[in-house]
DNA sequence: GTCTATAATCGGATAGAC
DNA sequence: GTCTATCCGATTATAGAC
């Protein structure tokens, strides 16, 4: 039963997919997690064996949040095309980027099969999603079917990743903006 | 006059942009640094002021690399698409990834102005070379007119960027390999 | 479950000898 | 220019009291 504050070890994982999401892997501290959900150290120690074993729960929770804003997008009603224009002009904290993707840069994670693998499902599910829906909109004629849609897929993808990239070196929103609006044109020219 | 051997410094900053490039900022110490160039802890802070000063150092020539390289298949000889997708296809350690690119997700880097300013440089460069280069393409009529050339380079550039990143969360080449393919083809059917 | 104490190691640098 | 010694705070825990 649901009691109104979040407990401890709830907090303690939101304050860890705060930070991982801000500052990565190996400059998030024990000790800034703690601060953040205002738990002590024996309460973090008590709830997880250390460091590690926090950051996959709070990993894992954040994959799983990703594919469900997307497949909300790839399941509503519309045309193929209107379905992922909708997924990639949604509103986004276009300067945080992605709390999945940013973990590829942390060293610390790709050296870890057991942290790296949330990362892997997540974007080999973002692809699958995509792929079946550019396929659906072959089946239909609603798009040309003289193209792979598995790699129109990745760059599509691909297009949002580096969108934020782009961005978060301008400090600014216009170039992951100008990176759909282009991908859009692009895919628009696929159209029967 | 070059002496054949490499000196202290030059091997402090090449060792640094390794290592920035393999781990990031946060994740490189001083200690790392030395032991790779081989060099003591009185050298490097003899001839830089500290990590700040040396990252920057190396950042700034790490910057300049990745724009000579891009330079180098925009000024060459054929057609604006030819030119663009020798670039995409061009041989790359995909699995390492972007050296530039990957320095947007260090929060130290992204804190300091004076450190994100040549990531900010290079893509500004990147996407407004690719701009030119597409906009050529469009008064030789090669590409149509009906698109907004900015618009497709910053769908370019992200396609990079973000193809590395679906390549390092999966572990393999493959996904940046689709990315790469996905995006010849949407830049195919721009061809009038 | 949560608290405080303790600790080994590392990070990033300074100081002064040579 | 390079070396060694030294410093102080942060990191990532462990131990045991409450």
């Amino acid at each position: 039963m649901y009691s109104g504050a979040m407990d401890t070890r709830e907090r303690l994982i939101e304050s860890t997919m705060e930070l991982l999401w801000e500052r990565g892997y190996v400059a998030t501290s024990p000790k800034a997690i703690q601060r953040r959900a205002q738990a002590g150290q024996g309460s973090m120690y008590h709830h997880f064996t250390g460091k590690h074993d926090l950051a996959l729960e709070a990993i894992r929770r954040s994959a799983e949040q990703v594919c469900a804003v997307a497949e909300s997008y790839f399941t509503a009603s519309g045309s193929a095309y209107e379905r992922i224009s909708a997924y990639l002009t949604r509103e986004r904290d276009v300067l945080r980027g992605c709390r999945i993707g940013r973990l590829t840069q942390d060293p610390d994670i790709m050296a870890d099969p057991e942290l790296r693998r949330p990362l892997d499902e997540t974007f080999g599910w973002m692809r699958k999603r995509l792929t079946e829906t550019i396929a659906c909109g072959q089946e239909q004629n609603e798009f040309d079917s003289d193209f792979d849609p598995g790699e129109i897929a990745a760059a599509i993808a691909a297009t949002v990743q580096g969108g934020y990239v782009l961005s978060k070196a301008a400090g600014s929103e216009g170039p992951f903006n100008d990176t759909i609006r282009g991908m859009l044109r692009l895919l628009g020219s696929l159209k029967t």
